[in-house]
DNA sequence: GAGTTATAATTAGGAGTCCTATGTTTTTAT
DNA sequence: ATAAAAACATAGGACTCCTAATTATAACTC
């Protein structure tokens, strides 16, 4: 009879390696900030508006990154003292703002965002195989988070109303993207794509069948 | 002929999905963390010492959780005001400090390790399989990034003395552990065992290449 | 064994995140 | 028109997190 302390349940261990992960995941940001003179957090909007030309609202920055409106706000005004950074205000309501990367902040954010990292080095030793099923469990997740509200919307293929999953069935790249007319693999499934449109959500519910079926 | 934006590389896009999960979880610790009146530095603190009953040194914790080990004694130190944490001398070298948790600290450290999270209740979401596979990729990102030296030594069952792998083949628990004395399958893999012991790294290499094999 | 170098921990000083609460302005609802 | 809601910013405060310097001990080197 054995009386081994009783194991974590799968979906505390799995929540764990995640959490082991985005340790290293912070740390290569501090290290990739820093040598551009940066901390995290505005690596994190940097890298974030790199992907988004037309600007966000300090509250939408806010939300993707878990903060608070008010924190962002401390940041938006260092990078702007930085002058990566400018906020203008919202023709259409004059409440708000758009915040927009400067000239400089988007070649600091786009290499920000392509930098080297411990955590994708690590992902090189996995097969391809195993890259797809993981990309995969990745968007099931995120999904899942962002129909819960967790997270705001996401720009996810899944999602997309140019995604048509499973339209050349049995073919190595076997789902079509519209937009850009062309097969796509699980592997190619993008997370914050900028030439996403959302579906309408009867249609979204449909996709999605179709592509977990 | 198509002139669509570049897609990032499947890595990056990996890489991408960790960071969007990393947001969840920090968020998830700070409403935890919050709720106990601690931030998400303290909590974490207390989640990794509530699993090493023999505490540790402060530089130790530093490298678990990736910040300097100045940053470290900030943190011990409010951990210590709020007596849930205690420093002693090490017995076996004068310089170096044991932080053990107290019997509070160790409560509380409990609960948030299990606390509930919305990253939780999504990979709920997951089939089993799915979930097995999913940490079976974290068992292989973790030990890269462990034998890369980004991380400190973890205490996974592949580098334990008391694993075995494949040592039922064909069998739905096809591992052992020789330690609980007992079959066990991919989705039982821990990533911080109590009771790991490190094998002799040419016994390591031969139990990875047995498992992955 | 004496002297040098390395290690463990902390402190000091400073930048900056991040919170809650409050205030200001504009929009939307009643 | 008035009230309620929303977007942003500021103020005040706790705390993380860094680098650099300090103290004490340990581990080498000759």
């Amino acid at each position: 009879m054995d009386h081994a302390p009783q194991p974590a349940p799968v979906l505390a261990r799995l929540r764990e390696g995640f959490e082991r992960i985005a340790l290293v995941l912070r740390a290569d940001l501090w290290s990739a900030a820093g040598e551009a003179g940066l901390n995290p957090t505005q690596a994190q909007v940097l890298a974030l508006l790199a992907a988004r030309p037309a600007g966000l609202r300090p509250k939408e920055i806010a939300a993707h990154l878990a903060v608070t409106a008010a924190s962002m706000a401390d940041t938006l005004s260092a990078l702007e003292r930085k002058a990566l950074l400018r906020r203008t205000p919202d023709p259409a309501d004059a409440r708000a703002v758009i915040a927009r990367l400067t000239d400089g902040g988007r070649d600091l954010g786009g290499r920000l965002a392509s930098a080297a990292s411990q955590v994708t080095a690590a992902l090189a030793g996995l097969s391809a195989n195993e890259q797809a099923d993981l990309l995969l469990a990745q968007v099931k997740i995120i999904r899942t988070l962002q129909q819960a509200g967790a997270i705001p919307l996401q720009r996810l293929c899944v999602t997309c109303r140019h995604f048509r999953p499973h339209a050349h069935p049995g073919e190595a790249n076997p789902h079509h993207c519209a937009f850009v007319n062309a097969a796509i693999g699980d592997r190619d499934l993008r997370l914050d794509c900028g030439e996403h449109e959302a579906a309408d959500p009867a249609v979204q519910a449909a996709t999605w069948t179709a592509f977990t079926g």
